[in-house]
RNA sequence: GCGCCCGUAGCUCAGCUGGAUAGAGCACCGGAUUUCUAAUCCGUAGGUCGUGGGUUCGAGUCCCGCCGGGCGCACCA
């Protein structure tokens, strides 16, 4: 419906523009969105206020002038001017009500846009180390990036969900030093710990399932014949607890990307070759520098190749994202912790270098989790094995509710999470609030039924009443929610909507009985909840979300 | 010291790319169910949008200074 007025606007702006004697200046960014209060009508919108320099006439009277305009269309019922300069529009009930009656009753496909041809996306994210479990953090980031994709597909988008492991290189070997130190210890070896060591008590796990498979056959092998096979080996067991995890969060990734391929397979040194080649990478004191500085703006220059000869993360990451455009996207999202914002210049920066569009890469940071449990904010390292898990948050809060939680805020505002207050909140809980409206209505369908209904009868859209009409607009409102929200990569302005939907349903549901002995009543009113159900779902789906039929 | 994010009700947070009288949940207090699930609904109260300037028809939103909190500033990842 939004497009419809938008589009209405347009025309009248148009017109207005031609017989005004000519193609001035292009239109200019006119909004139309829904008011704050129902008085100002379904929409309003800014564009004579905007518009008013170019037809060189005052707000108000251009106002009027468009609002004449906007009357002579049978989409709306009334449009009238306020001060400034802001016309309200109301549309006819019958528009709505047409348009609401084209909402499937049941199909998981309504509010899909269409299809936007040569945009390929592709959303990166969690990408943890696999040097430990998730943590909450990376719970945070991976509801993010999955709503982001989900959301992004529903938009129109060709969209591909990315796991990029950072499976080699020195946090990986220390990584196999810490099991190889714990498996030597159990045999009763006096071996010190490692001081950067993986102090976390899966690392003991991982060790005793070495020592079970294996026996003590490495016990007397040097450090460097054993590390590579405790390396990988650590490496594998995290990493499939990782995929667990993911799994059980809802979490889906349609490609796992390796950095060790990207080294064995020379992506790494042909990318810094190339890049010597274009000059945007140059050689000093030994290393081997990005131009990031020039490129992007960056504090400075940055190493991808060390004295030593080793490359650095940055340089398979260059070689990385080369692949990601060789691959055809056409929009890049990087979903990563707010502690790598630094990052960001220089990664740019690479893509620059590469001969890309550096606004064609965009990198969502997200905002530390803070997590609270018994009162306190629990701090947090990977390395020193203190950290709350994803698998204890969701063992304690369950799925739904984690998710919720983590969708309801934008992502980069610090989020508290309050581990004690969400389990606890089981009754309150906005999560369950929406789910209930869900369920809710789901029992509406078992009571008619159980009354011996086969059929939910013949709607009669003149029935309709306010509040119904109201609900109607809500619905209706959907997909205007994909488009903003898949647009701005913020996926909590869907969950705030649907807090409101199920707050509108709650009173109507209060205020009005669905089955009513007048049949032609209930059919519509059937109609209408089944509706209101549809939007619950697909929303929820969209965060990834159960709609459970009953509570 | 430099850079990024944040500062909105007692608490946790929204406020959609500048729009109309700043919102929700929790907590507190008071009410509502003979009828489709009370995990619900209705009502009261709660604010100098950290602070001082600036930009314009209009600022919680944009710009600058300051205060406070977080995170970064590697030939680590």
């Amino acid at each position: 419906m939004r497009q419809k007025v938008k589009e209405a606007v347009g025309a009248a702006i148009e017109t207005m523009l031609l017989s005004a004697g000519g193609e001035k200046s292009p239109p200019p960014a006119v909004s139309v969105e829904v008011p704050p209060e129902e008085k100002f009508g379904d929409f309003s919108t800014n564009a004579a206020m905007v518009s008013a320099k170019i037809f060189k006439k005052s707000p108000l009277k251009l106002a009027e002038e468009l609002a004449s305009a906007l009357r002579a269309d049978p989409l709306f019922e009334s449009v009238a001017v306020a001060p400034p300069g802001f016309i309200n529009l109301v549309v006819k009930k019958s528009e709505w009500t047409d348009e609401f009656r084209g909402i499937p009753d049941d199909n998981s496909e309504y509010g899909k846009l269409p299809a936007r041809e040569g945009e390929k996306v592709l959303v990166e994210f969690v990408s943890a180390n696999p040097t430990g479990p998730l943590h909450i953090g990376h719970g945070r980031g991976a509801a993010v990036g999955d709503a982001i994709a989900r959301l992004l597909k529903k938009a129109g988008y060709d969209v591909a969900a990315e796991y990029y492991t950072n499976d080699t290189g020195l946090q990986m070997e220390n990584l196999g030093r810490s099991t190889l130190v714990r498996y030597k210890q159990r045999f009763g070896q006096d071996v010190p710990f490692p001081e950067n060591g993986y102090q976390g008590e899966y690392i003991n796990d991982i060790a005793k399932r070495v020592a079970d498979v294996h026996g003590d056959k490495f016990l007397h092998s040097a450090e460097a014949d054993a590390l590579p096979f405790f390396s990988s080996f650590t490496g594998e067991v995290i990493l499939d607890d990782i995929k667990a995890d993911l799994d059980r969060f809802r979490v889906r990734f349609d490609v796992w990307t390796s950095e060790r391929a990207f080294h064995a397979s020379g992506a790494v040194e042909g990318a810094l070759n190339s890049l010597l080649a274009a000059g945007m990478i140059y050689e000093n004191e030994g290393a081997l520098w990005l131009k990031s500085k020039e490129l992007a703006d960056d504090e400075k220059d940055r190493v991808v190749k060390r004295t030593s000869g080793a490359t650095t993360y940055l340089a398979a990451d260059i070689a990385y994202h080369a692949d990601k455009y060789k691959r055809g996207f056409t929009k890049i999202i990087d979903v990563w912790g707010a502690d790598h914002h630094g990052y960001v210049a220089r990664m740019k920066a690479a893509v620059k270098a590469l001969g890309r569009d550096p606004d064609s890469l965009q990198p969502i940071l997200i905002q530390i989790v803070s997590l609270k449990k018994d009162g306190q904010i629990v701090a947090m390292s990977t390395r020193s094995g203190k950290f709350t898990t994803l698998k204890e948050v969701l063992d304690e809060v369950g799925v739904d509710a984690a998710r919720f939680t983590f969708l309801t805020r934008s992502h980069d505002a610090q989020l508290e999470f309050d581990l004690d207050l969400t389990k606890r909140q089981t009754s309150d809980n906005p999560v369950y609030y929406v789910q209930y409206a869900h369920a809710r209505i789901s029992n509406i369908f078992v009571q008619h039924q159980n009354a011996g209904n086969t059929s939910r009868g013949i709607p009669d859209w003149t029935l309709c009443n306010e509040d119904e009409v109201s609900l109607m607009k809500k619905c209706l409102a959907f997909p205007d929610l994909v488009e903003d929200s898949a647009k701005g990569l913020a996926p909590h302005m869907l969950t705030h909507y649907l807090v409101e939907l199920a707050n509108m349903f709650h009173k109507y549901y209060h205020a009005s009985r669905v089955i009513t002995p007048d049949a032609a009543l209930t059919a519509t009113r059937l109609a209408l909840v089944a509706r209101v159900r549809t939007v619950v779902k697909n929303g929820l789906e969209l965060l990834g979300v159960s709609a459970p039929e009953k509570m």
